[in-house]
DNA sequence: CTTTACCCCGGACTATAGTACGGACCTTAT
DNA sequence: ATAAGGTCCGTACTATAGTCCGGGGTAAAG
């Protein structure tokens, strides 16, 4: 099964004009072109726009996406860089996951404390980043 | 203790326009200005700037961040939107979490499988994002 | 066979997030 | 008191990631 331009675009809900983009980077490129120029993608073509849409989605920019895409690239002979790559990248995701979870941790609290309504305390969610900075101390966020 | 905006800039490893930016944007004021209308900050203003840089290096925008900043600007009264946004920022941030766990896991069992080196196989981080993306069904990230 | 829809390309335009520039004013150390 | 260094402001410039435009060729449906 192959798309041009277009269809692929709708396929993967992306704008059209994002995919000459991506080719102009050098991030997706189509598998021929017909006689009349026109672009010709494949389900593989597909597969990895979406794999680019994701992994933009998690914080990833175009350059670091084609360095993942790129891993690909390499011959056996460099598999050590590859897989220092790989695990560079890793490393990465983890530091991102771990800031990711004590923001969750924090705010998940804020909202576990809230007393508004219920007592005339203030709102810990409101104190926790007033005009000044003036922390109560509590909030591992600010 | 108080800051201007070089020695500010300086402590939080920002550049100083970079400051001013922020301003301009309504994330992070002065507290006060002198005669000479110098910007003055203080402990406050450092935590806040922290706040906005790691969080942006979560994956917020500024106007994400904006908004979360601007939870403490609500009186009381609209506790419940507060507590709405709260709770969808929560969502978001899991959401992030899980999609960066499913990342974490691929690329750390294709660097557990690689044999390069060892077989006269091919390399699974080779083939699995390859120029057609004829993938090899194992890969969960393509 | 014509009309409509699709695609080509280069180039211009947008939003976001800064970063740099330069002339003028302010502060501080010698 | 004067030079060096910090800050003011508006404006211009950069990079990233698209998005849109227009003149022209192509494909498909009636």
């Amino acid at each position: 099964m192959t798309f041009t331009i277009g269809s692929l675009a709708k396929a993967a809900k992306v704008n059209l004009e994002t995919l000459r983009y991506y080719e102009r980077k050098g991030l997706l490129k189509p598998v021929r072109r017909t006689d009349s120029a026109y672009r010709i993608y494949d389900e593989g073509s597909l597969e990895r726009l979406q794999f680019i849409r994701r992994t933009q989605s998690l914080g990833f920019s175009l350059r670091e996406i084609s360095e993942l895409l790129r891993l690909e690239a390499l011959t056996p002979r460099v598999c050590g860089k590859v897989m220092a790559k790989a695990k560079a990248k890793v490393s990465q995701i983890r530091e991102k996951r771990e800031s990711l979870k004590r923001m969750e941790e924090t705010l998940t609290r804020l909202i576990g404390d809230c007393q508004c309504g219920k007592t005339s305390g203030s709102c810990p969610m409101m104190s926790c980043f007033t005009e000044r900075g003036e922390s109560n101390g509590n909030c591992k966020a600010c």
